[in-house]
DNA sequence: TTGAAAGCGCTAACAG
DNA sequence: CTGTTAGCGCTTTCAA
């Protein structure tokens, strides 16, 4: 009852351990005659080669780690699928973890799949910190880091970066030409990263459209419904109140939306609302939301690969930049002024 | 620049690799002084035992799998949040897999998870086969399966099962109280077990709160919005329209709301709708849904502590049987009827 | 065309 | 209180 071992193949097809290995990894010509007594050994036995064993020599596990904030954040999931989507076709597994926005949580995280030696880490939690890609890189696990820039990071990890800018200038673009003048950010948490970009690109587009940058409010969010609300409530109490609002994400930019609809606004009428992410829901409500696409599922599939290409190389593999652009989609909740 | 292995730290300290391993794990008393003189080393070598290493002999990963059907469907992060916080608290990490509710798949990734040696697999997915967890158990690898029975399973692994008749039944009374008399279902796949729990509760909840279970309308959804608002549709064709929805799950609610409010109808007066799940979401759209909720981080938490009472327990780890309850949340979507 | 033996990094008898 | 030795299950020289 206890595990099948390679001993245990090789013994009931009356060869040595080694020519069982060759077979099952076909790393050497084997007789056909033995090569079918090994094989059939294996399925009478129902052997599984360990894994674990196998690791210990080749270094190897086929594992990877996905560091992500929290997957209950929408952006997440798709980004899942397209990480497994590679995976998967390449036998490896994926340890999913939820930094919780938790620097501290984020390296006891990192250190424990060091630990478990998988062979690569890709960093999606907007938390981030250089400690914790270091944590991977001076342990020989690979690193991949999305939207999130460092002046040392180039040199010991592959990055993706979102270019905010292409999707945000157009939606700006899009306002301004529609009459708005008084656009609003609600940016996220303005500690992370990613917010910073957000909002950097967002007072970027107004100059470009020949709009104030200083004059554009900016409300600081938590990132999701709730934090939208509150932001509308601030919103709704400046005179004038902005035309229009451009969220750092598409659940912030939901809570405006229900948030000025239970204030009695007429939608899109009265506000014109601007979402990022393009999450599922945007095109499901009504009014839908207009948006600044991100492909998720994409940037999955490019991270896996990206950190695949790194394992392969080894040791000496050269670092990788890929930059994917966002795209501002036209939806219902956006309206000329007036 | 290689990984620094017990060796090095054993012989940086002058003494055997023995003595390295009983002051790693405590667990045989050690000269103070030797004691200091090998920790010394450890930091300065940076050295991290190897789990995988460990893990050949101990035949412990400290690695489980989370089988479930798809991240993107909103029932699961929170689940997967309540699993990671029992798993990462006792140092266990979490292979994430969806099936994408596919058998195939799903078996496929239980032997992958099986050959990397875990000590344990959730079974979340919705689409289940005994023969999934029979590649499990008979691996040696400690099954607990949720929601989904099978006559033999109960052998061979531990379940949690939602017990769904009781918000149901909540749900129900609340409408007949309110004087609805025709209450549709909108099921999910009546392929997958769940949906079939779901639909059979719903009729038995009508006929104890003396409803004719064969005049309700029954339509198969897909468990999207999208399946709601066609599920909508259908509703809407009916003579006499009915005056209360329950569907199988939130997303369908939700779409049976939009929907009925893009028809014109004025909710909750003219149709009283309820999801189930208790998703994020629900409390913030508005009308808010009415809904049926289950516990999601809870089950996670259960399932995880499921699992490591049997890993504990080792081999013959007796089976344990759990049962969760659902609630009735009485939010804005339902009303009383006319 | 095949096997014996060494060893991956660690733990655990068994000795001293 | 500490070290020697024998493995865990596999791959891989090296030799036949």
């Amino acid at each position: 009852m206890n595990r099948v071992t390679i001993r245990d193949v090789a013994n009931r097809a009356g060869v040595s351990k080694t020519t069982v290995s060759h077979v099952l990894n076909q790393t050497r010509v084997v007789d056909e005659a033995t090569r079918e007594k090994v094989l059939r050994a294996v399925e009478e036995l129902g052997y599984r080669p360990s894994q674990v064993a196998r690791s210990l020599i080749s270094k190897r596990t086929k594992t990877a780690g996905l560091l992500i904030s929290d997957v209950s954040n929408p952006f997440y999931p798709d980004v899942i699928l397209g990480v497994e989507e590679v995976a998967f076709a390449e036998d490896y597994s994926i340890f999913l973890c939820n930094t919780n926005y938790d620097l501290e949580r984020g390296l006891k995280l990192v250190q424990s799949l060091v630990d478990r030696s998988v062979d690569g880490i890709l960093f999606m939690s907007s938390s981030m910190s250089l400690q914790m890609v270091r944590e991977a890189t001076e342990n020989q696990v690979h690193a991949v880091v999305l939207d999130w820039e460092d002046s040392n990071l180039h040199d010991i990890a592959s990055t993706i970066t979102i270019n905010f800018e292409s999707g945000i200038q157009q939606a700006i673009r899009h306002l301004v030409e529609a009459g708005h003048r008084h656009i609003a950010h609600i940016s996220g948490p303005l500690n992370l990263w990613t917010a910073q970009v957000r909002k950097n690109a967002f007072l970027k587009a107004l100059e470009l459209n020949g709009v104030e940058p200083q004059q554009a409010p900016i409300i600081e969010g938590d990132l999701r419904i709730e934090g939208g609300r509150k932001a509308f409530e601030q919103l709704n109490r400046m005179t004038p109140r902005p035309t229009a609002v451009v969220a750092a994400n598409d659940l912030m930019a939901l809570g405006v939306l229900w948030a000025a609809r239970n204030a009695g606004l007429d939608l899109p009428q009265d506000l014109s609302v601007v979402g990022l992410d393009d999450i599922d829901l945007a095109s499901k409500v009504s009014p839908s939301l207009s948006t600044i696409a991100l492909p998720r599922r994409e940037i999955g599939k490019i991270a896996m690969q990206m950190l695949l290409d790194m394992i392969r190389e080894g040791k000496e593999a050269k670092r990788s930049r890929v930059t994917v652009d966002t795209t501002f989609v036209l939806r219902q909740s956006t309206q000329r002024v007036g």
